[in-house]
This record gives C-alpha cells, sequence and structure tokens, in this order.
DNA sequence: ATAAAATGATAGTAATACTATTAAATTTGC
DNA sequence: GCAAATTTAATAGTATTACTATCATTTTAT
C-alpha cells in the first residue's frame, strides 16, 4: 500500500485554491505547516502571516494560494474527505458480505487516525486532530448555501453516499440510510473531541469504544422494526 | 404555564457576563436585539458595534454587559440549554413510565422550537435556529478546556446527565447512556441543520421525521442485545 | 541568455475587537 | 427635592487582523 500511496493524489475541487499547493515546492510546505500551525494554535489563532513566516516566506505569498483562511480550512476538509473515502473503498474491496463491509466501515470511519500514512507532505494524524478539533466549521458559516453550490462539500458527500449505500445493503428498508450515516459522521468526530475535552458527556474512554458505541447503534437499529 | 414561565427567570452562570443583563432594560434589550441580529445576520458577522447601534446606545455599553461576542454567545447557549432542562423536566413529570418518559424527552429535545413562549424577552424560535446554525461555536475553541472549569457548560452537562438517566431507567444494562444522549442532542442540531442546508445528506425533510429517526435508534438500541 | 513566472519584501487600507476618558442622564438615599 | 452614586452615551484611540497593491529579486523554461 505504501507504495500505491505515494503515486496517488487526492483530488481537490479547484474553486478551493488560487493555485494548487501540489503544484509546487512552497504550496506543499504552506499545507505540511498550515496543519501543523492549526493543530497546535487552533484554527482561530490560525493566520496567513504566521504561515507565510513559518514556512520561512511572508503573508503575500501565502494568499497567492488560498483566497483566506477559511478557504484554507476548506482545502484541508476536502482533503481530508477525500483521504476517507479512499480508504474507505481500499477497505471495503475484500469484504463481499454486506454486514462485513458495513462493519468494515464502521472502522474505517469512527476509528482515530494513528498511523501517518505519509500521503505526500500531510500528516494525516495531525489533520485527524484538527478535524476533531474545527469539525463543524467549514459548514458552519452564513456561506454555506453558497459554498454548497459551488461544490465545496462534495467530498464529505460522496463519503455519506458511500456509507448510505452500505448501510442500504444491509437493510435496504431502513427509511434514514443518509441520515444515519452523517449521524454517525458526525458524531463520530463529535465523541472524539467529547472524549478529549467534555467527558463527562461520554461513555467512550476506552480505545475503540467510540467504535463499539456506533457499531452497536447501527447494527441494532439495522436489525429491528423499531423504525417503522 | 404561561403564568408560570413570566415568573421564572433560566439562572446563568455570573462568570459569563460582567454585568447580569436581567438587571436591567439595557440588559434585556441587548440580549433581545442580539438574538435577532445573530439569527439574521450569523454569528461571524455579528459585532457588538452593530449591537450598540441596534439598541440604540453604543458599543462601549456593550462591553458593560459582555466581555466580548464569544460570551455573549455562551450567555446564549447556557440560556438555551438551561430552558431545555425547564421544558424537559415539566414535560417528562407526568410520564411514571420509563419508556414513555423517554419518549417525551426524545420529543422535547428534537423537534424544533416553532413556539415562541415569551419566556421574558427571549424568543426562543430565534434562538433555536441560532443554536442549529452556530451549534458547535461555544465549544469548538481552544479554549475549551478552561471554560469547562469555569463551568460554561453546565447546563449543557445537566441536560445531558438528566437525559442519560431516562436512558439508564428504560434499560440500566446499556453502557453507553452518556454518549446516547450527547449524540441524539448533538446529532439533533445537526440533523436540523442538514434539512436547512445540505439536504442531500438527510432522509429527515418531514416535519417530525428527525424525532422518528431517533427514537427509532434510542429505542432500537435499547432493546437490542447488540451492543454488548 | 532572455523572457516569463514565481517568490519575497514592504507598505498601506479597512474593519474588528477592544480600552480609556469624560460628559450626560438617571436612579437612589435621605 | 436635592446631592451622591450609579448607569449610560459619546468620543477617541490602540493593536490586530485580513486583506490589496506594488515592485524588486530569484527561479524556471526555452
Amino acid at each position: 500500500m505504501e507504495r500505491l500511496i505515494r503515486n496517488l493524489k487526492i483530488t481537490i475541487n479547484p474553486k478551493v485554491y488560487v493555485k494548487d499547493p501540489e503544484s509546487s515546492d512552497l504550496g506543499k510546505r504552506l499545507v505540511e505547516q498550515g496543519i501543523a500551525l492549526i493543530d497546535q494554535q487552533g484554527f482561530e489563532h490560525f493566520t496567513f502571516k504566521k504561515l507565510g513566516d513559518l514556512v520561512g516566506s511572508n503573508e503575500s505569498s501565502v494568499y497567492r494560494y488560498f483566497e483566506n483562511k477559511h478557504k484554507f480550512l476548506l482545502y484541508l476538509s476536502c482533503w481530508y474527505w477525500g483521504w476517507m473515502e479512499y480508504r474507505l473503498v481500499l477497505n471495503t474491496l475484500g469484504a463481499s458480505d454486506p454486514e462485513d463491509r458495513l462493519n468494515k466501515a464502521l472502522e474505517i470511519l469512527t476509528q482515530p487516525v494513528e498511523l501517518d500514512m505519509a500521503f505526500a507532505h500531510v500528516d494525516e494524524v495531525a489533520l485527524n486532530r484538527i478535524m476533531v478539533n474545527e469539525h463543524a466549521k467549514p459548514f458552519l458559516t452564513k456561506a454555506v448555501d453558497r459554498e454548497n453550490k459551488e461544490g465545496y462539500f462534495e467530498p464529505y458527500k460522496r463519503l455519506v453516499e458511500r456509507f448510505a449505500e452500505m448501510i442500504g445493503e444491509v437493510n435496504g428498508d431502513y427509511p434514514f440510510a443518509r441520515s444515519l450515516a452523517s449521524t454517525v459522521l458526525e458524531g463520530s468526530l463529535h465523541q472524539h473531541f467529547l472524549e478529549n475535552h467534555l467527558p463527562s458527556l461520554t461513555n467512550c474512554k476506552q480505545p475503540g469504544s467510540i467504535t463499539h458505541f456506533f457499531r452497536g447503534l447501527v447494527t441494532s437499529v439495522l436489525n429491528s422494526s423499531e423504525y417503522v
């Protein structure tokens, strides 16, 4: 897999950047160091000035790649969900039984990312932490409808769609496959956040228990007739 | 109930404000108009200057009541969850059967707020919209741990705790009552958000279907042995 | 070697998030 | 009803942020 990975590139909607950061060394450093910076200081304290300094360049150079810091976060978010989709597909190809496939999907989508797969210059472990800590910020904005039209949420939508399909293959009569899929994806990030910051709001303290919790939910509702 | 309501006051941790807005006419107008302003323009475009102008006063007056706009949002959030707890308690007192009580709780916590109960100067319908559109912003910040220590999330925690207790009364063996409670609360706001802005990520388009979806989830998992 | 493109450095603007000061109005105590 | 205390209004000012514009320098492509 390692080899495969180095030759692959996550495709990002060109509208989220001014100039493709993948197209230059500076661009790649911006992504790499931007992830490190947001991971350390949080998105609120992240500025293009800091990022410029960090990569040994300056503010104006960063603006040549990204319109503003919100677009930068959108870029990371698109990358993350695109990468999750890739992981989901890769890891469920082998499972021919729908239940096995769904279980595998649940693992991929709810377990914390603990191994940096060194996908190019992206530290996926740090990026996963960013998603846990900032997950709602790409869409909780007044511009969400316009940005949706411009396609910035497509990677996330594709992932939900794929996951919902796997749910449908286990129980085609369940009428809330998409809601369940989006609840699990969002809820998983939220439970990881609670585990770190508001532990009294969760029972998931052991490694793997978030996956356990969501597997219980999904399995129960798909095997039950309670939803009618 | 109307009468009862007018004599009640939601208690807010004094640390979230500089001066209690309930203690003066200006303070009440700040809360009232602040809700209207955030509802219309979104929290990102909300400024104390705009709010000061709107109430016929100015920026510096607002600062005498709230330290900054984040604290203002925390105030609204505390008010909202305090009010939800009040509604939860009031509406579940009558139900002696644990399952009835849990069902009632699910309704209260997942249905959109559609009736302004005219609880003092707070428009609960608008406040509910704000919570749907900004729900994660009070806690998705680098200061979450400090703010947690200062007790700003107590109302939310109390609500989750109460809800988790009701879950425990239906099935005391279920090991994820808190996670389920926090998932339903957060997930409900999220599904309402998706319904409004990213409808392809949800199956909940009819009134009541979000409640229906979560009731299915909760009921299934509590009646199942899948979670073990 | 030259043109074109990318980057670096500097400066500047508008808006925001505050703080400080003082004057005016209102409330309160007596 | 008057003085004192408190609250509010008005103004000014600062630091930071989020940009935009300009131009010099370096790198790259042919």
